[in-house]
DNA sequence: AATTTTGTTAACCATATGGTTAAACTTAAT
DNA sequence: ATTAAGTTTAACCATATGGTTAACAAAATT
């Protein structure tokens, strides 16, 4: 992996770095602050890290191979597409609840610099959406499910799932709910958008 | 409104700054890219908003009340819940399509600094809930849906609606689609979302 | 034990950046 | 015509910030 030997102060690093790139985006983000975090000299960021592009790589690249194998789940998985959305839906809901900032760091960041998505095609397993098209396909042919693109359909899966943790606090204030009650609609959505999903696509 | 007489000048930099912060956020914006692009001197910046935070407020009251206006749209009109899911999400996707910046900034910008939309409450028509849940609860007990989480409902439309916007550029790598056939999905999804959402809650 | 390599620190540097100032210019009121 | 108020500009300022350097410490290699 790396030239180091020591591995401890690269990954204080690490997860300094992911602490404050998630809650404060790469441009927010402050060099001295995510070393103070570490509890090390800034240069250490440098020696290890060459530079605040490399580390905020370093840490997005992470993340995104946290989040990557929950898409495959959807996308390359053989159950049929009912276990599977209920399956992904409760899993990927459980899963984010334990790494909030996610999505919505791999989202802005995205926003920020498209072009970066290149460069995470080629280093990290990338979730491909062909095999779940196969499928959908098929259970429109033989009328398991009402017709509907498949794009179309992972799209609504995603958003279903992933909005909600993104946009908390517009939604938050839209629906007058505190902290509480907000963590309690989200796991209540775990079961409530699988059924959602598949009421809506079930003949 | 504000002292200043002539307001050309200030609708200059209101344009330019909005480009600005919506393509690069709050941190990532600079003042002086801002005035170049309003072709004035910095210092104007700060002669008629005074503060870059005061000038990014500014800038996001007014995409916040652009945007409001659209959710009361489903939230106070007096039409039925199938009729309203139909025209929201057809009216809502035409609308984005024009903005496309606007649910991602802000989005974003509430997520830095979720305390901020105190301040938006007190200043913009704020959408609110309660008629829309009244409703809801009522379709549900007379049996025109089936039971569900007003919400729920509520998160799952805004969810359908916003999302594809918000990851564009996720949903394409994984998708393998293009711009240009992107735009299709989304323009195709006036229809398709609203079919989805109804065919999930009617009986 | 001597030497080389790797890890760590404090001090430093160049530049970018938000913001200010004082003077000049424009417009409108007296 | 004079004054006052509002508008605009160039130059400036203090500070924050990413990054570097040189010296030193600790391991690892010989």
């Amino acid at each position: 992996m790396t030239k180091h030997k020591d591995n401890k102060t690269e990954e204080q690093i690490l997860k300094a770095a992911q602490k404050i790139f998630q809650s404060k985006g790469m441009d927010g983000a402050r060099m001295q602050e995510i070393a103070d975090k570490a509890n090390i000299n800034k240069a250490m960021l440098h020696y290890y890290y060459r530079s605040k592009r490399l580390l905020f790589e370093a840490v997005f690249k992470k993340a995104f191979s946290l989040l990557a194998p929950q898409l495959n789940a959807i996308l390359n998985d053989d159950s049929s597409l009912e276990d599977k959305i209920k399956n992904f839906t409760h899993n990927y809901i459980s899963f984010i609840i334990k790494h909030p900032y996610l999505p919505n760091f791999i989202i802005q960041e995205l926003n920020r610099n498209p072009k970066f998505i290149e460069k995470i095609k080629k280093n990290v397993a990338f979730p491909n959406i062909d095999k779940f098209k196969f499928q959908v396909k098929n259970e429109v042919k033989t009328g398991k499910i009402v017709p509907i693109n498949a794009e179309q359909l992972f799209i609504n899966i995603l958003s279903l799932n992933i909005f909600p943790f993104v946009a908390s606090p517009l939604i938050k204030a839209f629906t007058n709910v505190d902290d509480k009650a907000y963590k309690m609609l989200l796991e209540a959505r775990k079961k409530e958008v699988s059924d959602f999903i598949i009421n809506a696509i079930k003949k």
